[in-house]
DNA sequence: TAAGTATATCGCAAATGTACGATTGATATT
DNA sequence: AATATCAATCGTACATTTGCGATATACTTA
């Protein structure tokens, strides 16, 4: 991407659609996000406890699914609480919406 | 991925939207679809004269979208014509939807 | 202040993704 | 048969993603 010469313009909805689309490009993160649907909040340790992979694996899918904008952290010491964030939620869900729709 | 000893498991439903979502996460892919949904169909060429990368590049994601069931190729002599895949694409604006609304 | 707990970040290795030019294959035209 | 056209595939380089263990940070409790 870097290495071409033209860089390419995008929509803004097409950044956006495909910055959601990422995150939810592995299905750890889909199980990620399924259970914090489930019970709209967790701390990182639940998910360490659910999910067969190393603390560090885990919390890393959750900062990209934070950087994306589909979650929230609140610290709550010495814990964090995970939470999704419903405002971007409610974007992503539209835009898939409206893409699929057209 | 392989180099972790437990395979991880996941639902079926997952995995079909992982691999929606994948397709989905690069701008030129979206920018490939939108131009389908706007005219049901075109050829490669119609591509490459809209997008500026190489001939082979978009092939590439051409194939990756196709693999992911969101388009399909009928060849049409010496031309290869593409359309979206009605029956994917429905499948696809469902699991998102029940994604999100959960 | 020392030790404990929860989580993030670092540094690395392996796998995957993205882009290119060159080549190949398949069909159509001369 | 020779040439032209369209698109896929190959080989390669570089970037990004995914995973791990080790370490750092931040806050609590003893």
């Amino acid at each position: 991407m870097k290495r071409t010469s033209k860089n390419i313009e995008y929509l803004e909805d097409t950044e956006e659609l495909v910055r959601f689309a990422k995150a939810l490009g592995h299905p750890t993160r889909i199980k990620i996000l399924n259970y914090l649907e489930n019970r709209s909040c967790c701390f990182t340790g639940d998910l360490v406890e659910v999910i067969p992979l190393a603390q560090s694996t885990i919390s890393q899918h959750l900062k990209e699914l934070k950087d994306a904008g589909l979650i929230q952290g609140e610290v709550n010491p010495p814990k964090i609480k995970y939470c999704i964030n419903k405002k971007n939620w409610e974007k992503a869900k539209v835009l898939f919406q409206t893409f699929f729709d057209k």
